[in-house]
DNA sequence: AGCACA
């Protein structure tokens, strides 16, 4: 009847503890908006400068009552809330939170907006990604998309520095687009056919394997050197960061990967790979032997048997890792003995589809299928999120979480990138810088929201 | 003057 729409829908909001204001002055500033409401309650978080005029904004107070308390106030008030001598309309929010960059766990700028040019979506996998962007730190989610300015994807790490690491090293280059060894496995990898490494009778052989190997076994199959469970890798032309984490995520296509420990030998990286039968490190050893993890050249890598057979290295270091450190009992289908890389059946894991996931990634051939094989379902098309790990400290090297923190066990029993990883901002070349192959995609990182992080945030205490 | 990242 005479009762307006807009009455009404003053009356249907439901309280929140996320505020709605309107009419601000123009780029209204955190101070500006913490003076108004902090009278009112404890304020969590705050997004200003949105909208077409930038004149609204969103407060987040810790408590409901506080948001109540504060609309009730300017409900009945004679004076209505001002911002330099604006009239400020305050209203619940329709969220209940204020998601941007300054929620818990987040900072400023720790998201990068990543355009890749000269691609579709679909060319560029969110492993190539992830493996790329995994060197300076911690990935903990990825989404890409399609806008017009090309293919883009977002990457959020731990913190800004991080990010600033990434970006000083990428932006501008190109992303190794051919990941050499990811197409080789695709090709080769038993992971196609869904394959058991628990079980003992793998074949050595591979007849996909072809000439551009450089067989350290003879055409007769006559053995040069004594086999052993572990690989000694040493890795040419290292223009790229090659962290544990990407050793483990290349060498686990062909089994679990026990022990992993890098070092510098004559101002060579090397690095021993420890897998769980001698079965295994050969078939890995044909399958890698001379290919290159980046395309370009990058990361040649050279593989002989170690004469270790068991390495002894820190369970979480950033040159070494033990995956088989017996942790997370209470977790029912991990168990050790059979392989915690691959749960098979397990229930739906982000992590776990990452081995699988990334073979069905084929760049030279174009396939771009982002389908992912090895479980279907549990993976969201277009998004990558790491499993919940507690903050972490940038530099966790020599931290003992990992053998104390059952969190920590699972992020890397499921093959993902693990946090703590150093930054590293060897991935761009000094001086000469190598040729690009034309077809590369060149990308262009910025950070996201972080831009112009505010000066101070004394209110968020 | 009326609800946000690409």
């Amino acid at each position: 009847m005479s009762t307006s729409t807009q009455h009404q829908f003053r009356y249907t909001q439901t309280p929140s503890k996320v505020l709605h204001l309107r009419n601000l002055p123009w780029e209204c500033t955190d101070d500006e908006l913490v003076e108004l409401c902090r009278p009112f309650g404890k304020i969590v978080n705050t997004k200003c400068n949105v909208g077409a005029n930038r004149n609204q904004a969103f407060v987040e107070f810790a408590d409901l009552n506080q948001a109540i308390s504060m609309v009730s106030y300017y409900a009945s008030s004679s004076e209505p809330a001002q911002v330099r001598g604006k009239t400020v309309y305050i209203q619940y929010s329709n969220r209940h939170e204020i998601v941007n960059n300054k929620s818990p766990g987040d900072v400023p700028g720790n998201v990068l907006l990543v355009t890749i040019e000269g691609v579709e979506a679909g060319d560029v996998s969110i492993d190539v990604i992830h493996l790329v962007f995994s060197a300076f730190g911690f990935v903990h989610k990825i989404a890409t998309f399609e806008k017009t300015a090309g293919f883009q994807a977002l990457i959020q790490y731990t913190d800004a520095d991080t990010a600033a690491a990434a970006r000083n090293a990428l932006d501008g280059r190109s992303i190794p687009r051919q990941v050499a060894l990811l197409n080789f496995m695709l090709s080769s990898s038993p992971h196609n056919q869904e394959w058991d490494y628990t079980n003992p009778m793998l074949p050595v052989n591979h007849t996909a394997i072809d000439g551009a190997l450089q067989p350290v076994v003879g055409p007769d199959g006559k053995k040069i050197e004594p086999e052993s469970n572990v690989l000694l890798a040493s890795i040419e032309n290292m223009q790229y960061a090659v962290t544990v984490d990407v050793l483990h995520t290349v060498f686990s296509a062909f089994g679990t990967v026990q022990k992993i420990a890098i070092f510098e030998k004559n101002g060579q990286t090397q690095a021993l790979i420890q897998y769980p039968d001698v079965t295994t490190a050969a078939t890995a050893k044909e399958a890698l032997e001379g290919h290159c993890i980046y395309d370009g050249g990058y990361c040649k890598l050279h593989l002989t048997y170690s004469r270790h057979t068991d390495l002894n290295v820190k369970a979480f270091s950033d040159k070494s890792r033990d995956y088989t450190v017996p942790q997370v009992p209470a977790v029912p289908w991990q168990n050790p003995q059979a392989g915690p890389m691959y749960p098979g059946t397990a229930p739906a894991l982000q992590g776990q589809v990452l081995g699988g996931q990334m073979l069905s990634w084929d760049p030279a051939q174009q396939t771009a299928t982002p389908s992912y094989v090895s479980a279907p379902g549990t993976y969201p098309s277009h998004t990558y999120a790491a499993p919940p790990t507690p903050a972490y400290p940038t530099a966790a090297a020599s931290s003992p979480i990992a053998q104390s923190n059952p969190l920590v066990h699972n992020a890397s029993s499921m093959g993902i990138t693990q946090p703590g990883i150093p930054l590293n901002v060897n991935l761009q070349p000094g001086g000469a810088s190598p040729s690009v192959p034309a077809s590369s995609p060149l990308m262009q990182a910025s950070p996201i929201a972080g831009a112009s992080p505010p000066a101070h945030q004394p209110y968020f205490s």
